[in-house]
RNA sequence: GGCGUUAUGGUGUAACUGGUUAACACGCUGCCCUCUCAAGGCAGAGAGUCCGGGUUCGAGCCCCGGUAACGCUACCA
């Protein structure tokens, strides 16, 4: 093994990498890609790597979210030196918590020229949209107020109109370049003409800012000397670049990375893939397993000298100290990598048998036999059952994955295979959208049964066949509940995609 | 539509500064082992490197032109 710490140039300032989550929904695979990949960075570099919270978006705000957020990471052993919850010198790592630094990095912009108030309404920027599309010409923001006379802009503000602050892209008075170049280590220069590069919203009318803002702000107080991100920011880092400029600061390494994609190669999401780490945690994946799944994503991991001399699938077998090791960021490939289910599955078969039957138990009773996740289900047979021996009967689908209804069991008497199939679709919509208590559960779905005219019956039958398997089960609501929503809505996407692929078999 | 990025078997990757029949893993097929199923062992099928030109003795690697996929195009990140 080299020592990784020589390759280093001694003229770098420490290396301060991040990665900046926001809790707005499950913890993604795709934070769990780039988080590792930063991770591995300041490992091999004896930098710091911090974890910040983006939390500028109160509409899409969840509040068990961030918590899930750090479990998660640490579930995969991706560790970070600085955060919200452990505190460091440049915190806070909460966006929310510093609006006031937005706002007075926001005064400085207006002071120099660089940005400026808008105050058209969400209305009127929307009408404006519309007629843009219906004219063929591409969706911008038109700049009206880009110069508005400094009288006017007094009589909005003592009307008290609200206003977003835009950023005043060049060419203008002070500046006139009409292009931005930046460099990314693994592309080399990208160049972007000012002329597609929008007048982007810098602080929201509620006060907040949006992504690009902070982002600029945070990434240079908190000292970060490389972005590493997905490859989505390549169009907006030209605003980014120009914001650095504005303040007059140095910039940092640009890294994009690929995006993970569906078996369709686009976009990972959740509606063709699971994509929340709960969910794979619940279902029973092994932290070692995923961070090595992750790790062959976009390779940069060297060929294995195990694969030349012993066995050859050695090669795609690794851990974290290994990657710590020998990972080389700049080796990532850039084509966009599938995240397929299937290798994954067997990697965790791997581990899984190498674990010692000790190790395996273990995880075993941490996970799918835990003591909570047994006495949950227990209280809900209990008046169910005759003999203990029954629970297996009760239960099974709590442990299997392989739970699939026969169509004779999911389709009610007086419906169409194709109507069950439509409505089953709804309730995943509906479910998706719910609080996982039965107590939010009941009043969602049967709304959702009185909308489409499916009767309460009707309608928790059909989900209890799709859960359970069965038409007979403990009570549907509360054995969601305790199954979790991740893996519920994976078992109904499962349901759906299976159902929908014997259809196109039969046509 | 505009802008940007990417492009090696079905999937993930490999192929030194261009150099023999494009390699490994997953998956798939068959066989062996075996009370079953996995695991394990063995043997196969599957790409000529997105397409078209060019440079070169020689191109997956270099040049030019296309195409397709993906991403962005919000007071979301």
């Amino acid at each position: 093994m080299t020592d990784i710490k020589t390759d280093t140039p001694k003229t770098e300032a420490p290396i301060r990498v991040r990665i900046a989550p926001s809790p707005t929904g499950d913890p993604h695979v795709g934070t769990a890609y780039i988080g590792l990949l930063n991770f591995l960075y300041a490992r091999q570099r004896g930098g710091k790597f911090v974890l910040r919270i983006e939390d500028t978006d109160r509409t899409r705000f969840v509040s068990t979210s961030e918590q899930e957020i750090f479990n998660s990471l640490r579930w995969l052993g991706i560790l970070w030196d600085e955060g919200p919850d452990v505190g460091g010198p440049y915190g806070p790592y909460r966006q929310s918590e510093r609006t006031e630094i937005y706002r007075q990095h926001v005064d400085l912009l207006l002071a120099n020229g660089t940005a400026y108030r808008a105050f058209e309404t969400p209305e009127e920027l929307e009408d404006l949209r519309l007629r843009q599309i219906a004219a063929k010409l591409p969706p911008r923001y038109d700049g009206s107020h880009r110069e508005l006379p400094q009288a006017k802009i007094d009589q909005y503000l003592a009307e008290g109109r609200p206003y977003v602050v835009r950023m005043k892209v060049p060419p203008h008075t002070g500046d006139s370049t009409s292009s931005t170049t930046f460099r990314d280590e693994l592309r080399g220069n990208i160049t972007f003409e000012h002329n597609n590069v929008d007048d982007q919203v810098l602080l929201k009318s509620d006060g907040f800012p949006t992504y690009h803002l902070a982002n600029v702000v945070d990434d240079h107080l908190m000292g970060i000397t490389d972005v590493i991100r997905a490859e989505e920011w390549i169009s907006s880092t030209p605003k980014h670049i120009l914001l650095y400029k504005a303040f007059g600061w140095d910039l940092p390494r640009f890294w994009h990375m690929p995006l993970l994609r569906n078996i369709d190669k686009s976009k990972i999401s959740k509606r063709k893939n699971p994509v929340s780490l709960i969910y794979y945690r619940q279902a029973g994946f092994l932290p070692s397993a995923m961070i090595n799944f992750l790790g062959l994503m976009g390779g940069g991991m060297p060929t294995n000298e195990a694969a030349s001399t012993g066995k050859s699938s050695e090669a795609d077998i690794f851990s974290l100290d290994d990657m710590i090791a020998r990972f080389r960021l700049e080796d990532i490939r850039l084509g966009g990598p599938v995240f397929d289910l299937t290798k994954l599955k067997w990697l965790n078969g791997e581990y899984i048998r190498r674990s010692t039957p000790e190790a395996f138990y273990e995880a075993l009773r941490t996970t799918i036999l835990s003591d909570s996740y047994l006495k949950q289900i227990a209280a809900l047979v209990q008046t169910r059952v005759e003999t203990l021996g029954e629970f297996g009967n009760l239960t099974h689908f709590f442990f299997a994955d392989d739970v699939m209804p026969t169509e004779e069991i999911f389709v009610p008497k007086k419906r169409t295979r194709e109507e069950t199939l439509t409505f089953a679709a709804e309730q995943l919509t509906t479910l998706e959208a719910t609080d996982w208590t039965h107590e939010a559960l009941e009043p969602a779905l049967k709304k959702l049964g009185e909308e489409k005219q499916w009767s309460v019956k009707e309608n928790f039958m059909l989900l209890r066949a799709i859960i359970t398997g069965s038409t007979m089960s403990p009570p549907l609501l509360e054995s969601m509940e305790i199954f979790g929503k991740p893996r519920t809505l994976a078992r109904i996407r499962t349901f759906l995609d299976t159902q929908k692929k014997q259809n196109n078999t039969k046509k």
